[in-house]
DNA sequence: GCCGTTTTCGGCCCGACTGTTTTCAGTCG
C-alpha cells in the first residue's frame, strides 16, 4: 500500500462529501490527500512504529481520519469510502477532471441519466440528452464535449522544461504591446515546480480590453475557454491552458502574490492575515475598508509582519513560520536560497564520446559561453554498452583528450577548464564497472545506477551505501533514478542514503535534466538540515541542454538550499578540496 | 473533520466568470 493510493481515496471521499453538500469536510479530506500525497515516509512504516497516535501527527490528519487510515492498513478498505460509493456509484474522480464539471454536476448527471463514466457521458451528451436537463444548456453539453477530448488527449502535468521556455518566449511578445506595462508569470511556474499543469500570466494595463486582444493576437490558441474584462483562458495549439489576468498597475504586488500560490501558501496566509484583523484579496491587505499594502509583494509580507519569501518557498512547508521567526530574531529563519546564476561549473555532461550529441570541446565552449568557469567531463562506463560505455583504456585516452583541449584552450586566453571525469555504473552488488586504480586519476567520479531498477528497498540501499564507501566516488548522480511522469524511483531508503553522505562525504546530486530533478525537492531539504553538500549538474547529453542548470538552481531552492550546500557555486580550486 | 497569536469549541480564503437563470449556483483558481 502506498500513500498515494490512499490519498487518492481520501479526495475522493471529499468530492463525494460535496455531492452530499456536506460543509467544511470535504475541504479537510482534500487537504490531508494533499499532505498524504506528498508524504516521504510511508504512512504504513509510520503506524507500524508509532500505531495511531504517529497517524494523529500527520499535519491535516486527526483522530477521525487516522482511523481510517488504520482500517486501510489493517482491512484494504474504508468503510465510510464504501459506502459513498454504494450510494453514488459513479466514477467521481475521471468525470471531475472535464474541466467545468464539478461534483453538483455529477450528481445531477447521475440522478437523471445514469452517467457513470466519462464513455457514459461522452454517448449521452452527443445525443443531446444532457442539454435537456434542468440547469443544463447547449453551451454545457458543448463545453462538455470538448473537456473530455481534452481528458482524452491529456498527458497531465507538463514538465517544467517544457513550459519554461515557451512562457519566456510568450512574455517577451507581451512586452512588446504598447498596451501592456508589465508581463509576468505566476502560478507553478513562478514556483518553478516540477511539473506545471496550466500557464499563469499576469499583465499590467491601463486598457484592459486592448492588452487581451494582444494577448490573442500573439498566442496560437486552439479554442478559448472564457473572456471577461480582465481575464482570458485559452487552450493553445501546443495543447495545455494559460490563464491571462490583467491588473491595475497600484495592485500588482497583492495579485502577483495572489496568482503566484501555491494554494495552501495562500489560504494559511490569508488565515493569519484574518487573525490579525486583516483581510488579503488579490486587491490588497484591507484592514477595514482601508488598503493597507498592494504595490508590490515585499509590502504585503511587510505588512504582515514577515520578510519578503520567495516564490519557491511559498509551498505551505513552513515558509510562513520561518518568515515571522525571522523578523522576531528567533531561528530557523527564511534560507537565503541560492541565487539564480550562481554556478561556477557542471559536473555532469556526456559526449560524443559516448551518447552525448556534441564534442568535449564543444560542450566546453558552449559552457563557457555561458558563464561557467569548468565542467566536468563525464561519459558513461563500460556495463552501459548501449551508450558506447568507455572501458578503463578508453577513459585514460579520454583523459589525454581533456589535458589537450585545456592545453589549447590555455593557449587562446580562455580561463577555462575541462575537468577529467567519468558516470560510472553502480553494479548490482555495489561494487562499480571502473578499477579503483583508473578511478583515482579522475578529478570527479560520479557513481550512478543504471541497472536493476527492481531490487528491494533493503538490497538496493545496501547496494547504494556500499558504492558511496568507496573512496573514490565523489558523487552520487541522479540518487532515486526518478523519470518524472516515465518511471517511479527505485525503492532506496533516502534517510540511510543521506546519513552515509554526510559520513563519507559523498556529495548528492540534484540533477537538472527536466525529466529527472533528483534529488526532489523533499530530499534537498533533509539533505541540506542533515549537512550534506550537493552538486546542480545538467546531465547535458548536448550544448542545448546546459541550460537545463536553472532548473536544477529552482529545485534546490525549493529544497531550501543555500548556496553553500552546493559545491559547483564554489570556485574551482575550492569545490575540488570538497571531493574525495 | 481539523485546528489553535480566536487554543478544546467555533470557525473554516476570496473573487471572477459562465451559463443558466431572472438573482444565482457551480466551477475554477
Amino acid at each position: 500500500m502506498d500513500n498515494k493510493e490512499l490519498a487518492s481515496l481520501f479526495s475522493t471521499i471529499a468530492l463525494y462529501l460535496e455531492i452530499e453538500d456536506v460543509s467544511f469536510k470535504p475541504q479537510a479530506y482534500e487537504r490531508a490527500a494533499g499532505v498524504l500525497e506528498t508524504l516521504q515516509e510511508r504512512v504504513e512504516d509510520i503506524y507500524k512504529r508509532e500505531g495511531i497516535k504517529g497517524l494523529d501527527k500527520i499535519p491535516g490528519v486527526g483522530k477521525g481520519m487516522a482511523e481510517k487510515i488504520e482500517e486501510y492498513i489493517k482491512t484494504g478498505a474504508i468503510g465510510e469510502y464504501e459506502k459513498l460509493r454504494k450510494k453514488i456509484p459513479v466514477d467521481i474522480k475521471e468525470l471531475t477532471r472535464i474541466e467545468g464539471v464539478g461534483p453538483k454536476m455529477v450528481r445531477d448527471l447521475y440522478k437523471h441519466l445514469k452517467i457513470k463514466t466519462i464513455a457514459d457521458l461522452e454517448k449521452a451528451a452527443k445525443a443531446g440528452k444532457v442539454r435537456k436537463l434542468p440547469n443544463f444548456g447547449e453551451r454545457t453539453e458543448q463545453n462538455i464535449l470538448q473537456g473530455i477530448e481534452f481528458v482524452k488527449r491529456s498527458k497531465g502535468r507538463w514538465l517544467l522544461g517544457t513550459i519554461f521556455p515557451y512562457v519566456e518566449v510568450l512574455l517577451g511578445k507581451l512586452e512588446g504591446s504598447p498596451f501592456v506595462t508589465r508581463a509576468v508569470a505566476a502560478g507553478s511556474i513562478r514556483r518553478m515546480k516540477e511539473t506545471i499543469g496550466d500557464v499563469d500570466i499576469l499583465i499590467t494595463s491601463k486598457k484592459p480590453e486592448k492588452a487581451i486582444g494582444h494577448f490573442l493576437s500573439v498566442v496560437s490558441y486552439e479554442k478559448i475557454w472564457g473572456k471577461g474584462a480582465t481575464k482570458v483562458s485559452v487552450r493553445t495549439r501546443e495543447g495545455f491552458d494559460i490563464d491571462m489576468r490583467v491588473l491595475p498597475e497600484e495592485v500588482f504586488g497583492a495579485g502577483l502574490q495572489y496568482f503566484t500560490g501555491s494554494k495552501e501558501h495562500n489560504v494559511r496566509l490569508r488565515t493569519y492575515a484574518a487573525s490579525k484583523g486583516y483581510k488579503l484579496s488579490e486587491y490588497g491587505l484591507f484592514r477595514g475598508k482601508k488598503r493597507i499594502a498592494c504595490n508590490t509583494e515585499e509590502d504585503v509580507y511587510k505588512a504582515l509582519g514577515m520578510n519578503y519569501i520567495e516564490p519557491e518557498l511559498r509551498e505551505d512547508r513552513g515558509e510562513i513560520d520561518a518568515a515571522l521567526r525571522q523578523v522576531q530574531g528567533k531561528l530557523p529563519g527564511l534560507p537565503k536560497v541560492i541565487p539564480y546564476g550562481s554556478l561556477k561549473g557542471d559536473l555532469q555532461v556526456q559526449t560524443d564520446w559516448t551518447d552525448g550529441k556534441d564534442s568535449i570541446e564543444a560542450m566546453a565552449r558552449e559552457a563557457k559561453k555561458q558563464g561557467l568557469e569548468y565542467i566536468a567531463i563525464t561519459d558513461h562506463t563500460r556495463d552501459l554498452a548501449m551508450t558506447g560505455g568507455m572501458d578503463e583504456k578508453k577513459l585514460l585516452s579520454q583523459m589525454r583528450e581533456i589535458d589537450k583541449i585545456n592545453e589549447k584552450l590555455k593557449t587562446q586566453g580562455e580561463k577555462f577548464r575541462v575537468l577529467k571525469g567519468a558516470e560510472v555504473n553502480i553494479r548490482k552488488d555495489g561494487t562499480l564497472d571502473i578499477a579503483d586504480e583508473v578511478l583515482a586519476k579522475l578529478d570527479v567520479v560520479g557513481i550512478s545506477v543504471h541497472s536493476n531498477f527492481k531490487m528491494t528497498k533493503k538490497d538496493m540501499t545496501a547496494r547504494i551505501v556500499k558504492a558511496m564507501g568507496n573512496p573514490h566516488a565523489d558523487i552520487l548522480f541522479h540518487p532515486t533514478g526518478r523519470l518524472i511522469a516515465k518511471r517511479e524511483a527505485y525503492q532506496v531508503d533516502m534517510d540511510e542514503v543521506i546519513a552515509t553522505a554526510k559520513e563519507t562525504g559523498t556529495i548528492l546530486e540534484i540533477n537538472a535534466f527536466p525529466e529527472r530533478l533528483d534529488l526532489a525537492d523533499s530530499n534537498i531539504k533533509k539533505a541540506a538540515e542533515a549537512g550534506c553538500k550537493m552538486a546542480i549538474d545538467s546531465d547535458a547529453h548536448s550544448i542545448s541542454h546546459l541550460g537545463y542548470l536553472r532548473y536544477g538552481i529552482a529545485q534546490a531552492r525549493r529544497g531550501w538550499a543555500e548556496q553553500q550546500d552546493i559545491i559547483n557555486s564554489y570556485p574551482l580550486e575550492e569545490m575540488l578540496s570538497l571531493l574525495k
